[in-house]
DNA sequence: TTGTATGCAAACGGTTTGCAATGCG
DNA sequence: CGCATTGCAAACCGTTTGCATACAA
């Protein structure tokens, strides 16, 4: 959980401009472990942003990935996904809910070397899809229903 | 190499009636190694067959996709691909040149139980970013966008 | 104060849809 | 012959662009 000050700095270190919309844009992806399409985001933030337009969306969502604070991904044909996660993971896709999740770099074994001499492997990721199993009910939460 | 005889076979086969349109498209896409997008498949196909309407296209597209002739790959964001290897396989695409390779699917180990329980995984596929080694004797298998 | 970021609206590219005409089985 | 498929054009959706205004530094 990131605080206002630090979204602040992340960005002067970038040096980008500290907008409003800038900022609770950064805070939201910082918030949020799902794999947000622009229109995603727009519903997400436009209550928080007032008056927030899709040009300025777009914007500062194409800033934001220049700067290397959010990364797109490509996990269906045709949607682009932003991502907040701008290091090393793979991918869970749920086929029945199209949820997605995050999955620790070091679950899969090294594949660098796999493909030979051939291929220089700079990187790799591994989308896997399936239905993820229901929570245990016995699981405590953190949060009561 | 598949003759118009197989063509007519296949489409057959899948309960689908025989147009020059889908005949002329899976034949384009058999023969092609590519990943080539709607736009890329109309300009090959376009001087094949006189008066091809973008429209007609993509209800092909989507006609041989639902038959699982072809399949749509998602490998850049916000981009939708095709292929025609409908059967299990990575991807190498090499970031300098934008081109894209099939790999063969045991050249990842399996990758099924990986994540354990949670996760119940049906399918999975890894994609390669880097650059192919310099001898290129054969023809790349995909032409950047 | 200065230049960058924003809001708005129009334009844009890729895809879909509706409908009349064509043609495959 | 009858229904699926085609061509065409308009509509649609996500994204980009141009421009005048607002605002962060």
């Amino acid at each position: 959980m990131m605080t206002f000050t630090q979204i602040r700095q992340l960005l002067t270190k970038k040096h980008l401009k500290v907008t409003p919309q800038r900022a609770m844009i950064v805070d939201f992806m910082m918030q949020t472990d799902c794999h947000p399409t622009a229109e995603e985001i727009y519903e997400a933030v436009k209550d928080a942003i007032p008056g927030l337009s899709k040009g300025t969306l777009y914007n500062v969502l194409k800033t934001l990935v220049d700067a290397n604070i959010l990364n797109t991904v490509a996990l269906e044909p045709g949607t682009v996904r932003y991502d907040a996660n701008v290091s090393n993971h793979h991918h869970f896709i749920d086929v029945t809910t199209g949820e997605v999740y995050d999955i620790p770099w070091d679950k899969v074994q090294n594949l660098f070397k796999v493909l030979g001499e051939d291929y220089n492997v700079a990187n790799y990721q591994v989308n896997f899809y399936g239905v993820k199993a229901e929570p245990q009910k016995s699981a405590p939460k953190s949060k009561p229903s």
